[in-house]
DNA sequence: TTTTCTTGTGTGTGCGCACACACGATTTAA
DNA sequence: TTAAATCGTGTGTGCGCACACACAAGAAAA
């Protein structure tokens, strides 16, 4: 078991001391060339390499990361990578990693706008968050630049040059992916429905790539048997709204089999959806919500496309320490797996969102 | 920012000295009972949270994981754990967490019998490995208790108080979850071909469970329309017998429809058909090998359940670093996901795979 | 009673590193 | 030419904890 090597051991060697070995090592300047080069050699002929536990102890610093998020409890989905954050936090804690968190109305830029504000005033070491109004985010974005807060995006990509990493779901392909799905149920020829449940559709660009994907898979597959009709609903809340809407396509169009609910709002199609006399629906929606469990459970819901919400955010936590803390360079593209969820394997997810 | 709480603060509250407050936390004795009450209501009070850095820094000391797996190199299966192994110590290695690699021969039980024997004379901390031959497997618990080195499986579950803890599939639920996957492939009716394309079948559980898993799915969902045809071949290796054996059963049974391969040797069948015309067939096989990728992207493949073998390595050092650097307690079993995978989501697998 | 053992407690050192400070040797400014 | 700033280097302290050791006081054994 060859022992360790530590700065003594290459200061020894290169016969200075270990302050300048640390010098060396930190870059921080005040050491002749002819040193550092020699320092450099021996740390590469001993390949040291730093002991992190110690390393983080002496640094004896607290990293306060930044979180800008939803308000919680305002809907299910969004819970989940707040809560995967605050999972990573409690297992980074003891390296000095706190959180600050910042909730903001949820379908309110102007409100997004305000707590991004005071979140920065804060000083935080870094930033969170998932850029769900463009201009906005572009916005913070800038004033990070300025800062020099580095930072990371979940749920969606923005492209600009502060952003040091993103975690999060490819949309397009999961359009693919549900197309894949839905022309499985299909069995040859049909009709999809594209549900966008939500409001400003146009804006939201992985709502658009979705449907992008989906098309392209279908087209590719098919041209002739498969179709996509879409339908965008902001009134999701209103039951009654939404079943009559259905009923209406469906007697409009009698081949839909399908329907692709865009969003984690899924179980809101199966509560409005009454019990008049239809053929059965085969329904693929978003995320391992309890809602959209129980429905998968009961086979109400065919397929539920997991796009890890809840590992987003402990992923942006743990990715933050991994920087901070190890010095690890973050990869700007993080595509998480889209997880294929049906009533038989929903359990083994289920129990991972919760553990880690 | 309230700082945090240390031994040296509750040793002031509770007026001791820190090595009481030590001897308290790691429960070496020599403490009186009124004494000890009193830290530990002051550490209650103060919600004292050791420093896990500073602990592990300060216990400086090696731990050695004895890890016995089957020759690198000798299926492409069996690598995937051990490198799963080998990136978790790569990124544990500064606690001091070290492999101690025996290799044995994948199908010789003697051969894993005197390799156990001589991992466990070098005296590691802990075991990792899987119970492919019971028996065996058994005596070397046996043994592990005698010498109180706690244990890890991969792979396949046993029972026995030694074994600290259980991380891989769920065979019978992957067994399940295939039913469900090539009952959609089937529309309705049409026979499985159960294929085990490995020695000694009947001596392997997690064989046995999933051709369970797959019998009752099938069951339950449509007694009389599917049916399930098993065929055992140990020569497995042979293409032209696994063509002629197909070729044979294909004629005798013209309502064979989709092929379930038990384990990660699905490719094997796809490089022995021949362009015999024949109905175009569903097969569902095991694990993200390459060659199985391979053919998952040309079509040859639908269906992949990824049984997260690389993962399953890389739980079992992490875990048993927690359970010694940071003292947290293991469950007895933690079953990994069922990935489904199909081409349209393959990439985001194999990423994973080779990221953590 | 004296000796030995046990019990309960405090002190001190070291884990490997980060960083502040000291200080002589140069270099630059006055 | 002397004072002041700068450079290159070494020393020392502390991060929070684990653990060995010291040591007094009382209990048990002789």
């Amino acid at each position: 078991m060859s022992k360790r090597v530590t700065i003594k051991d290459i200061a020894q060697q290169a016969g200075v001391s270990v302050g300048t070995v640390d010098r060396v090592i930190h870059e921080r300047g005040r050491v002749s060339a002819e040193v550092k080069a020699k320092v450099l050699q021996v740390m590469q002929a001993l390949d040291f390499e730093p002991n992190l536990i110690a390393s983080t102890l002496a640094f004896n610093r607290a990293i306060q990361i930044g979180v800008l998020m939803p308000q919680l409890h305002s809907d299910p989905y969004w819970d989940l990578p707040l809560l995967g954050m605050r999972r990573a936090q409690q297992s980074v804690k003891h390296y000095g990693v706190g959180l600050v968190e910042q909730m903001f109305d949820l379908f309110s830029p102007q409100d997004f706008k305000r707590s991004a504000l005071a979140l920065i005033n804060q000083k935080p070491d870094a930033l969170v968050f998932p850029p769900i109004f463009l201009k906005e985010s572009l916005e913070l974005l800038d004033h990070c630049a300025e800062v020099e807060v580095p930072t990371i995006l979940v749920n969606t990509d923005v492209e600009h040059p502060q952003v040091m990493s993103y975690i999060g779901q490819d949309s397009y392909q999961s359009g693919v992916l549900a197309g894949k799905l839905l022309s499985m149920a299909m069995n040859g020829a049909g009709k999809v429905l594209l549900l966008n449940l939500d409001k400003e559709t146009l804006n939201a660009k992985h709502l658009m790539d979705k449907e992008l994907g989906l098309r392209h898979f279908l087209e590719q597959k098919d041209k002739n048997s498969f179709t996509v009709l879409r339908q965008d609903v902001e009134d999701f809340d209103n039951p009654e709204r939404l079943d009559g809407l259905l009923k209406l396509l469906l007697q409009q169009y009698v081949d839909i089999k399908t329907v692709f609910v865009t969003n984690s709002r899924a179980y809101k199609l199966v509560e409005a959806i009454q019990e008049h006399a239809q053929p059965h629906l085969n329904i693929l929606g978003f995320d391992l919500l309890p809602n959209n469990l129980h429905f998968l459970q009961m086979g109400k819901i065919d397929f539920l496309i997991n796009q890890n919400a809840s590992y987003q955010g402990y992923l942006a936590i743990k990715n933050l320490t991994d920087y901070f803390i190890f010095k690890k360079q973050l990869p700007r593209v993080q595509h998480l797996p889209l997880d294929i969820v049906v009533a038989e394997n929903a359990a083994y997810y289920l129990q991972r969102e919760q553990g880690n």
